[in-house]
DNA sequence: ATAACGAGGATAAGGAATGTCCGCGTTTAA
DNA sequence: TTAAACGCGGACATTCCTTATCCTCGTTAT
């Protein structure tokens, strides 16, 4: 049970291209390349994200990636609902049903509930992280210098 | 991302266990073919329950398992890390590291933080509940008469 | 028209979870 | 003392999900 790293890649994606200005866009290919990751399945993680409209895609030559909701309004959750999708956590296989030879419809688990509630209060912590905040523990003093010269390379990489 | 089955069994393996009378035992194979669950497989299982000193074993003729602690000691949480170990649900690739060209020593993560304190949200919710009040539920009104099938069962497979 | 980009399907490759097999040590009972 | 029933534990095989690659298509700027 481990949590996928495109939820991690896709993070630090998104605060790649919260460092656009305005209208300009950052191709997929330059993106995957600054996460050392694989080229193309990183583009069907950034489509995922546009799926679920964290992301917006500009299609054609100077196409290529841009924010679609303001930094403030992009939780750390937002982006594990997309990379993860909405199934949840546990589910139960109806051990129980079979234990007391129950009918199918009044199937059930004693574990179902608990584990909802343990997911919910998982999630909870998750939304609570935003794309701006992040953004301002990257501009903490030790990092600064290494966050800027992350920003030119970002206002090279971009097109339009 | 999604919990392995095997909780969910164990789970419900325990709460057979704690059907016995003191000192009598269950045969791992009796409980692995009343959970329908392959019974080599599910044999792993509960050994990973007695190194995590969940239950008890007895080897020989006439051996088994048990409880090893009193069901309000045994938690949810207690079955889960036993089966699925104290590895986390995230751990970071270092990719903030390479964006930032930090030296390995200073590697760093926006997300760790974070995502531990979810987790730990997460696991106080499986502590919560104990084997002793997954018994209770189980003796509910609805159930109650299946129950006590279930602990016939378990009074003609047990041995000792 | 062509080249650069994203969209999306089909399909491998890897790795973790699950499942099987076999030999071992221990204990009970004949 | 032998044999059978059980747990122990390692070495596999299998299955499934994640990750990765490939190829074709539609779109857009030059």
């Amino acid at each position: 049970m481990h949590m996928k790293t495109g939820v991690e890649q896709s993070v630090y994606a998104v605060l790649l291209l919260n460092m656009l200005p305005d209208k300009a866009v950052l191709p997929g290919e330059a993106i995957s390349q600054q996460l050392k990751a694989s080229p193309t399945y990183f583009q069907k993680l950034l489509r995922k994200l546009v799926s679920a409209g964290v992301i917006a895609s500009v299609p054609g030559v100077k196409g290529g990636f841009k924010l679609n909701k303001r930094a403030e309004d992009i939780t750390v959750y937002d982006i594990y609902l997309a990379i993860e999708g909405r199934q949840s956590l546990y589910s139960s296989s109806g051990i129980l049903g079979d234990l007391l030879e129950l009918e199918k419809e009044e199937s059930c688990c004693l574990l179902t509930d608990l584990m909802e509630e343990a997911e919910v209060a998982w999630k909870s912590v998750m939304k609570r992280e935003t794309i701006s905040s992040l953004a301002e523990k990257m501009n903490e003093q030790r990092f600064l210098l290494k966050t800027e010269a992350l920003q030119q390379w970002v206002q090279r990489k971009m097109v339009a």
